[in-house]
DNA sequence: AGGAAAAATGTAATGGATTACATTTTGCGT
DNA sequence: ACGCAAAATGTAATCCATTACATTTTTCCT
């Protein structure tokens, strides 16, 4: 095992300055640096982190929990947070948390035991009061969701007004009969979806009928939103347009109406959210809106590090980045002789 | 900070018997590590592992390097390896290479830093001698590709049988213009199923016309395939199959298919391989080769702390999952009329 | 009860880098 | 050439858990 000794050794200078000249501190004289970068070059010389962490208490490693990672909409958002992590010469450990509440307590201990400085919550299941006492020991942000009132920095999107603009531009488009399939989760997305579908509607003045309100299971599953279409599409009248709360639902509903001879968007107007990859993969292609989720990635990466880098108070700094509705084949005027 | 030391002191022991208990060490009187564990309860005690790490000179740490994990074929090995390192109480850094050279030497550095145990390798774009002297140096396995007579162990499939079974199946039923869109790219599952291919189209007789033989670029991007199937598409006679080498490549098939108002399966038949989520999600069902994404996961991680914990010389053990054949819709003999 | 072996616990060295503080060297003005 | 401030470098304490080795306590046999 090469360590500073041996460099310091070599350079002919004390372990004092051969550690300055690694972390460039500016006391070194240049020839000094030099000669030092000549032994670490010469011996193959690499610090071992571990010495480092223990004696400036930090990791340089963040924790990034998503409760799956097969989704592309997380895999997507890690993609960010992992190039902005490398740009900053943090680490990223992945934490599947699958939603359990084992994995949480581990991933939180990884913190009080200096694996990791800081950690990113992508839509975990963690109870309020857990997640508040959480957020005042350690540095976390929240992506995508958020709780609501708790003094811990988010970026997400306007789900909201995302919503409310989807579902305007389904009755510009013509369609009178809008159904919805949500998710049965305590997500604000969801939460804030479903309120503006509500919303939009009464203010178009649109009937919302009850059998026009479905939900998917918690994970959006192909499977259940299939389910939901179809019990959607056996009520009386037949919506003319599904909002659906995610792409793999809007797929779900594709599937479903075609199984039943149904033509989209002939006879079914069908909308996504998140403008995954497959969107276009198919046709139609999908009328979605589209998140940032490369960029959401990212800029949790740089609100984690400012409380990291300022020890600050912990903020309560939410941040939303603009999405965009993606007009697309699989929405259309409804057929009004229907 | 609560350190081993307040624990000692307020179990009225020492710091080495804290130690022990906390590791399990028969050679604590029960009665002594009760008093322990209530100290570290009432303390709320959590061990540093920065100095558990220096001392151990072990990270409890594995890396995973993928070129991107936007590909769900990555994220779901990426899931089997962090569903096996939990159990086993390591923790995954997955690092997403983009195929760049410097993203793998920091990586590397990594492990020569202690900041990681091992590494587990699924189709990087590391060149052959570079590599070889990594695996000297480090614990490494490869996952779903590997560098033939390179000493490292590996876990795939049998890449080259699975395409000869998808292809001579494609003759059973009945075709005999059968093209191929391979992928511009080194890995070695891509060599095989080329090779495949071949000695099963010459097994059976049939010609193997170089217009049937198409490249898509590097990562099997969508837009790639679809230039590649057009170009097939094109070709006089036109085959009445074709076999992608990966499900998102079939995909892109399909869509030209579909734009020249060709119906899958009835005019074309085009298969996939890999078995993603989405090859059941829209219409016709991908017939394709199923890959043991999960397990491969996890038998790699296994692999890997073989390694890691007997010491013994880096093992050369290469393991072969088995495939699955999935015959669904997007296959069918061809019309005879054509 | 005596004493050797086994069990339990303690003491202190150790891992390798960082950094406060101490010391030496350099640069510069006169 | 002298002396002082600034620059450069060195010494040694520090971070905290682990563990080899030393010491004390317990067990059990005669």
């Amino acid at each position: 095992m090469v360590t500073i000794e041996r460099v310091a050794q070599r350079a002919g200078v004390s372990v004092a300055t051969v550690s300055r000249t690694l972390n460039n501190s500016p006391a070194v004289k240049p020839a000094t640096a030099q000669r030092v970068r000549q032994a670490v070059e010469a011996l193959g010389y690499v610090p071992n982190q571990s010495a480092r962490n223990l004696r400036r208490n930090e990791s340089q490693v963040i924790l990034a929990l998503a409760p799956n990672f097969s989704n592309p909409y997380y895999s997507r958002i890690l993609t960010g947070i992992g190039d902005r992590a490398w740009e900053l010469e943090y680490s990223v450990l992945v934490c599947n948390t699958l939603g359990h509440a084992n994995s949480e307590r581990r991933f939180l201990k990884m913190m009080e035991s200096h694996q990791a400085d800081g950690a990113i919550l992508l839509g975990c299941h963690w109870d309020y009061s857990w997640l508040a006492r959480f957020a005042q020991r350690s540095h976390i942000v929240q992506c995508c969701e958020y709780v609501p009132d708790l003094a811990c920095p988010s970026v997400s999107i306007d789900n909201y007004a995302a919503t409310r603009e989807m579902v305007a531009y389904l009755q510009r488009l013509g369609h009178r009969r809008i159904a919805m399939i949500g998710a049965d989760n305590q997500y604000i997305s969801t939460r804030l979806r479903r309120q503006g579908y509500l919303d939009a509607m009464e203010e178009g003045g649109l009937e919302v009928r009850e059998d026009w309100y479905r939900l998917a299971d918690a994970d959006y599953s192909f499977a259940s939103g299939q389910a939901a279409a179809q019990a959607l599409l056996a009520a009386a009248p037949r919506p003319t347009a599904i909002f659906c709360v995610s792409d793999i639902l809007a797929l779900s509903a594709i599937a479903a109406a075609q199984e039943l001879g149904l033509s989209v968007p002939g006879e079914l107007t069908v909308t996504g959210f998140d403008d995954l990859d497959y969107t276009t993969m198919m046709h139609p292609h999908l009328t979605t809106v589209a998140q940032p989720c490369h960029e959401m990635g990212r800029q949790s990466v740089d609100l984690l590090l400012d409380g990291l880098l300022d020890r600050e108070e912990p903020s309560e700094q939410q941040i939303f980045l603009p999405y965009r509705l993606m007009e697309r084949e699989s929405a259309a005027a409804p057929d009004i002789t229907a």
